[in-house]
DNA sequence: CAAACAAATGCAAACGTTTGAAACACGCCT
DNA sequence: AGGCGTGTTTCAAACGTTTGCATTTGTTTG
């Protein structure tokens, strides 16, 4: 009888008078126990709910059993959902999730995967903060030989598989239901230049313009590089002031999106009558604002599924497979704010 | 030089001709070791890229540094607060977090508890689902010697601190506003009635009624177990149509307020003039709907952070000290579901 | 009755780290 | 030369588990 702290082996040995051994072997069905002692052990460590030490375990098998995740922010509806899904697929096979959130840090994120490495964890999966630009201490990851996946925001110039969604696409398709919708003047406020998502969907928005003829203005793509409403609120405040024409906005999140309603709101100028609009991301909120905001909705469980699976893979087969991109697709939810034409559901 | 994985104390010890011991005290700038040795040895450290292994360590001190967490749900605005909450907490004390989410399910709350506890993480924090009555699995962990800590969701009965947010004084806040709206025919759509925090909402709305003269009726006390919107909305069509006389709605959440103010605008009941309208928790899009709506706010990030705070003091402080209740405030946000009365702000 | 066999169990090492105690080498004093 | 001190280094054990190999026990057989 132990006074704290969870039984082990050698508690259950030392009151059967017998070794660790074979408390092991008869624990894990070995042969060679007699039936006898087999269930004398058994009983006991039922009796105490032996839990088998997960710390002596990943010691002696060089495995934690445990994935870590660094992830730009939990309080995000879009990210909380990709958690979700690391959670459920790791969970399903027997894996714990280790969580650092970088807040969009730089040094933070170094100390995030310090923190993991240290921890030993058999795999990291990764979104890179808005910040991080030097890949320094990531390549370090990989040539320890940790298994490393990257998932939403896609890294160039690594070895490591990616999961991310079709941006490029999703701003083309956001960008052309404007355009379907009579838009003429689309504005694009757009991500921070330095991740890659942010240049595909500004290669969408480019490309829906081009093959339908339209002309493509430098003016009307405005960086939002915070990606908050009140960035994007004033960005729009200044555009409207201006006084060039505008029929369209695309905004590389519904933060944005949701700032340019607002703008518009102040301006008197109606939405979508006047000025339709469409997000990114599909936030929670998008479907309960007024008008109810359309936008490009990202799979989030999926990634955050496909990304644990994909890492699961990678650390079951030893041998360093090729990297590849998982690349899933993203759907137009139109509702009320950029639906200009009325359409029959 | 090591092919693949992370360089240990030995094999820095082997390339020096040296033994472990020396080479950890060098490390760790321990008297007795020669300048010279201490400079090969961090040399060699820091070029390697030198990392104690967690794991190790854990074993050899029996404490992992790593907290558990156990949520119902890590997609809910309120619940990832809390995480970050807990995560900038923790990562400041040089703690690792584990994270399970238990998803409002009774059976997996009690497989959360086993992998944490496999883990061996030095404590937990958790908000039990919405299922839970049975505390087998969670008295479990506190006799194995683990501090434990509740956070949000009271818990009766056992040895543990609780960090929460009064509930009661929440409840009773937001109806005497009502109240001061001039609402007079107030419903309180209620949460789950086997969760503390939901009887003691009900009690705040019971109190303030009866200190300003009001009966309590029962019929306007509808519970709606799910918290969702759709539910919510339900009960109020009924509601509603049952012809019964309502000016005012407390829900016991922000998706159940929203519920309500659907189903009033189908019925064409405006909001805030003939009903005036708050939630509870203050979610991220209740600033953003239409009305904007008010909403009893709980501060997510503060819950987070003092659990943990108070769960690194156990951990520290080994003897186990008296559990204590933390009891937080919470504050009326008032928005334009309720204000049927012009103030200047 | 000893030899041979099988069945059941124990020993010891390994994983990476820390740490008290022991060991070594050196110079100095008597 | 013997003893002592000091400065540096190594040894060994411990944390909990697994596992190849060795050992003990008991039974059967020639």
């Amino acid at each position: 009888m132990k006074k704290s702290g969870q039984v082990t082996i050698k508690d259950i040995a030392k009151e059967l008078n017998i070794s660790c051994s074979t408390v092991s072997r008869a624990l894990k069905d070995f042969p060679g126990i007699s039936p006898t002692t087999k269930k004398a052990v058994i009983e006991l460590a039922d009796k105490y709910n032996y839990r088998p030490n997960a710390i002596a375990l990943s010691l002696r098998n060089q495995k934690t059993n445990i994935i870590g995740v660094v992830i730009p922010e939990t309080v995000h509806f879009f990210f909380s959902t990709v958690i979700s899904g690391i959670e459920d697929a790791a969970m399903k096979e027997g894996y714990n999730v280790m969580i650092c959130q970088s807040n969009e840090n730089y040094d933070r994120e170094g100390d995030c995967i310090d923190a993991l490495m240290s921890a030993r964890v058999d795999g990291v999966l990764v979104c890179i903060s808005r910040e991080t630009s030097d890949l320094a201490h990531l390549k370090k990851v990989v040539n320890d030989g940790t298994p490393m996946v990257f998932f939403d925001r896609l890294v160039q110039g690594m070895n490591a598989s990616s999961v991310i969604v079709d941006d490029y696409q999703g701003g083309y398709d956001a960008v052309e239901h404007l355009i379907n919708q009579g838009c003429k003047n689309i504005v694009h406020l757009s991500g921070p230049e330095n991740l890659i998502i942010g240049r595909k969907r500004i290669e969408g928005y480019s490309s829906a313009l081009e093959d339908n003829n339209m002309p493509i203005k430098s003016e009307y793509i405005v960086e939002c590089r915070n990606g908050t409403q009140e960035e994007a609120e004033a960005a729009m405040d200044k555009l409207i002031a201006s006084g060039m024409p505008i029929d369209g906005v695309f905004a590389s999140n519904d933060m944005a999106a949701l700032g340019a309603l607002i703008s518009a709101r102040k301006a008197g100028i109606k939405v979508p009558q006047d000025l339709a609009i469409i997000g990114y991301s599909d936030w929670q909120f998008s479907s309960m604002v007024e008008p109810a905001l359309s936008s490009v909705s990202q799979p989030g469980y999926e990634i955050g599924k496909e990304a644990a699976n994909l890492m699961l893979q990678e650390i079951n087969h030893k041998e360093k497979q090729k990297s590849q991109i998982k690349i899933l697709d993203t759907e137009v939810i139109v509702r009320a704010s950029s639906k200009r034409i009325p359409v029959e559901a």
